[in-house]
RNA sequence: GGGUAGUUACCAGAGUGGCCAAAUGGAGCUGACUGUAACUCAGCUGGCGUACGCCUUCGGUGGUUCGAAUCCAUCACUGCCCA
């Protein structure tokens, strides 16, 4: 993998790149659809590569250890090859749902132990187990082995967590530096920076990471509770740190409003489930702020889901068809909503980068704030 | 014509003397959702009020009772059975 950085803003610390992988090239700043289990919830791939145009999506270690299981997607040739997404894929290493399924989990020193969500089976995750399942499961950027540490973690319990996190590190690496590439293309390792909202422990945590010298390095554990502004605050430390010469994932960030601060504080990678998960429960993102499609003003809107939308189904689907659909309950509207806000995310992020590389990034970026954060 | 069962909030449907503005579903209204155990979750859904609360309801009318959705009489309507 390699990271060429193109564009650098004057005014602020975003910037505009190209990452380059085995499976094709990547503009950032990016937004990564997530496809937790090898799939883009209710979005088929050939919309993903048409209409909403994404140039990489992620999946997650810890769902598809469960299911399928790592042999059948060794048998497969790896997930491109099983789902059939040839472009650009990067793997959650588990990391996170060592935290958010914190009630059936044990944290040690060797690994997280915990039980299935499916069947109740027990399991442990090392950082070596996780690099291996990583190696096959074939992604072309794979993640370390994190504690992701809540938002309100006290210093001590965000120290030690942190301590933990920087010793999977290392084994990662190691593990990482043993093993080879599966299906014959390179794959990266991105080490991921924690410390919660603590000055020093994020600052040693960013120098440690920057020391790896890995292909792209990560910030993980924010948008977990702590205000938005302590999140821009904690990434302009960390930012401060990591090299620029690397591309910079902030790990399950965010709204567009968080996408665009944090663009401007110079991140070139963001996942999120927000446009999928809120898109099926009925939440619009648009250019002019956010929907709720389900509410009763919209019943005999038949004007299009977003003038001047991004995707095409914007034009050919009217709010009152799509309200309709989801006060029905048809999985056409999971579909639509899903495909809309996804593509309202890649164009934010795509226009974004256009602004960088035309130089008035910092104006476009108040006027879009001023009107996407409204209520419709 | 005779018999019988029923009529409860937007719909369905509990409740059969006080703890009932009335269970539970559904439908509806509003909100939440940030490296996805999520087509999920939460609140509201007679009127007025921020709230303690007050007011008007359980087919209609009239009774019994300290007190009625609940008991009695009667009328209306509906389902089913017999002719």
């Amino acid at each position: 993998m390699n990271f060429q950085l193109q564009h650098t803003d004057k005014q602020s610390n975003a910037r505009a790149g190209l990452i380059t992988t085995g499976h094709g090239t990547i503009e950032t700043p990016v937004f990564m659809p997530v496809g937790t289990q090898g799939a883009v919830k209710a979005v088929h791939f050939s919309e993903l590569k048409t209409d909403i145009k994404a140039e990489i999506i992620l999946g997650n270690t810890y769902h598809l250890y469960l299911r399928p299981g790592i042999e059948i997607l060794e048998q497969a040739g790896g997930l491109h090859r099983f789902n059939g997404w040839n472009r650009p894929l990067l793997t959650d290493s588990g990391g996170f749902q060592v935290f958010s399924l914190a009630e059936n989990r044990k944290l040690r020193e060797e690994g997280a132990e915990f039980r299935s969500h499916i069947d109740g089976s027990k399991h442990l995750f090392t950082p070596e187990k996780v690099i291996d399942i990583q190696r096959s499961i074939g992604a072309d950027i794979i993640m370390a082995f994190d504690e992701c540490t809540p938002g309100d973690a006290d210093y001590n319990y965000a120290r030690q967590s942190l301590a933990l996190t920087e010793c999977w590190l290392d084994r990662c690496i190691r593990r990482f530096n043993e093993t080879e590439d599966k299906y014959g293309c390179t794959q990266s390792l991105f080490p991921i920076v924690q410390g919660c909202v603590y000055p020093d422990l994020r600052q040693k945590a960013a120098e440690n990471v920057a020391s790896k010298n890995a292909d792209g390095n990560a910030i993980g554990g924010l948008a977990v509770g702590e205000p938005a502004e302590k999140m821009y605050e904690i990434i302009e430390w960390v930012n401060a740190i990591l090299p620029k010469d690397k591309p910079r994932y902030l790990m399950g960030v965010g709204t567009p409003a968080n996408l665009l601060e944090c663009i401007e504080r110079g991140i070139d990678m963001f996942d999120c489930i927000l446009p999928t998960r809120n898109g099926r429960n009925g939440q619009l993102f648009t250019g002019e702020g956010i929907i709720n499609i389900r509410n009763k003003k919209w019943e005999n809107d038949f004007s299009p889901l977003e003038e001047n939308g991004a995707s095409a189904i914007d034009h050919s689907c009217s709010k009152a068809y799509l309200r309709h659909l989801f006060m029905a309950d048809e999985l056409l509207a999971l579909q639509i909503a899903s495909v809309h806000n996804l593509a309202f995310y890649l164009r934010l992020v795509k226009d974004a980068r256009q602004h960088i590389i035309a130089g008035d990034f910092t104006s476009w970026k108040a006027s879009m704030l001023s009107r996407i954060q409204n209520r419709i």
